[in-house]
DNA sequence: TAATATTTGCAAATGAGTTGCAAAAATACG
DNA sequence: CGTATTTTTGCAACTCATTTGCAAATATTA
């Protein structure tokens, strides 16, 4: 889907700026902080509307939130490329050396069970470790 | 062990912040960011020193980071009671409605296998969701 | 105890993210 | 198309957790 069309049937106006930050999202592999996509919008945006386009596409859940480390990160809920979606809880891992992410959409974690009366929502599962460059 | 014989052990000058600061973490049940540190320490100690002692202790592999969301919290990796301790990658659940979060010490995950050539150093396993309370 | 080394409190800085507001852009409509 | 109405934007100022420089206070050493 392209962004226009994401926005409209989202109810939300196409603007440049939202187009933009939209193309940014779908050319990335792994989840981008706010401070990153500002950094890659070549037509510069400031960063409230940075932010706030974040915020609105996560709430009308385009967007998926992905907490790395302690940062937090967003993703095309649904990507064209693999590795570009997020829709599975799928496992991160964050290099300890080089600081690179990786999105392990091929690593199964196998299933647990919480205790009685706790519901799962989201799976927030990262590793940390050395990437196959650093080890 | 006691907070002086930690402190000793590791090089570090025995202080009434940093006792203080150890029976603190000694007592508590799950994770604490810096901010809950300071307010849970009657003797009055200034933020700055709370988080430098954090930061050291850690950086002797006293405590454990444990990133829950996006806060930054700390944990003994030793502790002498049940779920006190966090020297196994056990997971957490954070309740979305009432925020309390649990140390789920009990929940075995099932093993993964990470690509070829990458090494794990550390799970970092959150689960978001209702608790036995809130669902 | 005096000399030396380490830690502390304070106040100021940092950096990600948020907010109020008036100007600019997008959409709706005749 | 224009024009009115609604939404979005940039800016600057703010928040809030965490960090830093530095001189004073405290701990360790001898
Ligand atoms: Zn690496
Ligand atoms: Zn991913
Ligand atoms: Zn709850
Ligand atoms: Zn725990």
């Amino acid at each position: 889907m392209d962004p226009g069309a994401i926005l409209a049937a989202n109810g939300m106006s196409i603007t440049r700026n939202r187009v933009n930050i939209l193309n940014t999202m779908k050319l990335a592999t792994v989840p981008l902080s706010g401070k990153e996509i500002c950094q890659r919008l070549r037509e510069g945006c400031d960063k409230s509307t940075v932010y706030r386009t974040l915020n609105t596409l996560y709430n009308k859940e385009v967007l998926q939130r992905v907490i790395i480390d302690h940062e937090v990160k967003y993703a095309l809920r649904s990507g064209d490329r693999p590795g570009n979606g997020h829709d599975r809880d799928h496992l991160h891992f964050k290099c300890s050396s080089c600081g690179k992410l990786f999105c392990l959409t091929e690593t199964e974690v196998g299933d647990y069970q919480l205790p009685e009366g706790f519901i799962k929502e989201e799976n927030q599962f990262l590793v940390i470790g050395k990437c196959n460059k650093c080890r």
